[in-house]
DNA sequence: GCTTGTGAATCTCTTCACAGCG
DNA sequence: CGCTGTGAAGAGATTCACAAGC
């Protein structure tokens, strides 16, 4: 749901400007902000059970607290890294700092030189260890950066060992049980379709 | 729209069978080949004015042809690549081989040092040449790859200099003139929603 | 005047369901 | 039959518009 997405980029603006005075902000900013209307925000967070104050706007440091709530795991999420090409090993330094609740805790490729290496924190595994280390460390998120020829079978084992969300780099079309949500990001299409928007488009404007 | 997303897949799919018996596909086929249904796909191809033949399905290699008359350039589109941090320099390969119509002709980093090499067959400038590179090489699509802070200035630049599709990588929120189309990539909101989504699930589905 | 909260209207996208055809 | 093409219905998401409160 789009909800939950406008959700992530209500909070890293708010995370901004946490601190700062005033303490709070109303829905016409924080749309501004974040490339949506009031009315949308405002809904966004009645759907959370989030209450504002009249003439005063949201709380901001109890908004942050709100959206926390709703959306992340209370004790973060450990999140594994399946194919160390190179957009993989690109996204690793994404999550070795910055984020508070996702955090990379394995790797795993096929190419068994890879591991024991610790790249950026994490610790990369065979690909042979996958359901072991993903059921040790009770791991239920995944980022699919292999080759599309490997995705669905990477998927598959991911999903056998309990993974329930995977976040696929992979040009491939991943059939999973509806229990597992899967989100293709696939940059090919995306430019296709951008280059088509592009192109009907006038030259200035 | 998503539909163009769809006749992306679409084809992907029908390059991969082209050639082979039998030269047409069902709806059905398609639908189930791409994750869709087969009255999304017979909408879809209605849409963009393609017939197929009751009982036979849809020319293979016709599709195709339709497809790209809809999707494509004649002539290909030029493509700029703008931060050749980690992220960038894993995505150079992507197009290098792979795109007949979409290739990255120029990238640019405001590291000097980069400047003037080739990778992937690619010719690096500074940052400074943006605008000339841009409108030499009539370039109209860009892929963003700057860390977040620069984001903004960077798709004005782009902007000014002739572009009219971003696909954006940078976690920023980039507003244009509506004329210009901006996708943004945010991984960390996708690992968010995924998250979100994969603690909802049951345990065995 | 300014806000928020929200029912109702609207817009967009998807699916249904069936006529028409081979 | 089993298929396509499509009007009509349905589902979801967004926006409107206004009551209520400061």
């Amino acid at each position: 749901m789009k909800r939950i997405e406008r959700l992530s980029v209500y909070r890293r603006f708010l995370r901004e400007i946490a601190g700062q005075e005033p303490s709070s902000v109303y829905s016409h900013e924080l749309a501004e902000k974040t490339g949506t209307t009031p009315a949308q925000v405002r809904r966004d967070l009645m759907e959370i059970g989030f209450a504002g104050h009249t003439k005063k706007g949201y709380g901001i440091s109890e908004l942050i607290a709100a959206i926390g709530d709703y959306l992340d795991s209370p004790d973060g999420d450990p999140v594994a890294l399946v194919g160390l090409g190179n957009l993989g090993r690109a996204l690793l330094p994404f999550f070795a700092d910055h984020h508070p609740k996702l955090k990379i805790v394995a790797a795993f490729d096929s190419d068994p030189r890879k591991a024991g290496r610790v790249i950026c924190g994490c610790r990369c595994y065979p690909a042979a260890e996958l359901e072991e280390v993903i059921r040790r460390e009770k791991i239920r998120v995944a980022i699919l950066t292999v080759p599309a020829a490997a995705a669905r079978k990477a998927a598959e084992r991911l999903t056998a060992a309990g993974v329930r969300g995977i976040l696929n780099f992979a040009p491939a079309l991943i059939r999973l049980p509806k229990a597992v949500t899967v989100e293709t990001m696939d940059i090919t299409i995306a430019l296709e379709k951008i280059a088509f928007f592009a192109r009907r488009s006038p030259d200035e404007g």
